[in-house]
DNA sequence: TTAAAGCCGAGTGATTTAATAGGAATTAAA
DNA sequence: TTTAATTCCTATTAAATCACTCGGCTTTAA
């Protein structure tokens, strides 16, 4: 029940995308860098990303990566769902889709608990909007005393 | 981000034990045949749950299993920790254990993520009971029309 | 023209998963 | 007192997944 580096590393890259994120693209390379991942292994994130709408590729030199919408309409859950594929505990039909094509459906009781895991996971992600991650990391990294979460960047390894 | 084979076959285990647990112990060999699971397998996981206090094993012939303390003290977070592990997210030591081991601490700010989605699946498998499970078993399989929730046994394959 | 960057797919070693198997210890019942 | 049922324990293994690495192609600003 571990997210994946996929997802630990994908969110903590498109973080650092969205804080250095001004006018011009930031290139892989950077973020790879600063962030201490490798950068080969990163690329094979970006495809995820750039699909679900997450990221923009600007190709060519000095090309790079922004955002491809603010970072208000960006929740942790959909790049986690991005990068991890749906955040369901169990791989079952009803509680992905509503269709009851499991052949125990009629009997099935954990499925009851299944439900309510998968349910709590993705409204704790989806209330929480890139841009806040974004204001939280700056505050920490400008050390402004208001803070008291004391929060940081690459937790989670 | 999915539950292993030891949650979802344990879950059903341990619910089928709580269904059937009666006066007699229950063989493990019954839970495995009404669950269509291996029992070789099952009995692999019969020690973490015995070790978290929630089974207890009666040796010898006519031996078998049952629930070490009462369904309604026994919630599907204690049982899903015991066969899982912890059910968070990431290894961060100050989701766990409030202690902050990791040498990125003070600027993470993706923890404040992982602790979010933490709490959540806890908050949600601590809040569900065995007994419940066992009730809205029964219900089921006796086909009591005051059911609303059409669920089963064994959902989550 | 060239170098910096994104884009794409194949390959790989290590780890984890989901089992299978065999045998020892215990105990109720014949 | 034997026997059979059952828990208990450990080792092995095939397959899948993970976490990368690598090489080459395409695009484009300078």
């Amino acid at each position: 029940m571990k997210l994946s580096t996929k997802g630990r590393y994908g969110l903590r890259a498109v973080l650092d995308l969205a804080v250095h994120d001004t006018d011009e693209a930031v290139a892989l390379s950077q973020i790879a860098e600063r962030q201490g991942i490798s950068m080969n292994y990163l690329e094979q994130l970006i495809p995820k990303l750039r699909k679900a709408g997450i990221v923009k590729g600007i190709r060519g030199a000095q090309g790079g990566y922004i955002l491809a919408k603010p970072a208000d309409k960006i929740s942790t859950g959909d790049i986690l769902r991005a990068l991890e594929g749906d955040l369901n505990p169990v791989d079952c039909a009803e509680i992905t889709n509503g269709e009851s094509t499991c052949s125990n459906s009629d009997t099935c009781v954990t499925k009851y608990v299944w439900k309510r895991i998968s349910d709590s996971i993705n409204d704790a992600v989806d209330g929480i909007m890139l841009s806040e991650l974004v204001e939280e990391s700056k505050r920490v990294q400008t050390g402004d005393p208001t803070d008291n979460n004391k929060t940081k960047q690459s937790c989670g390894k």
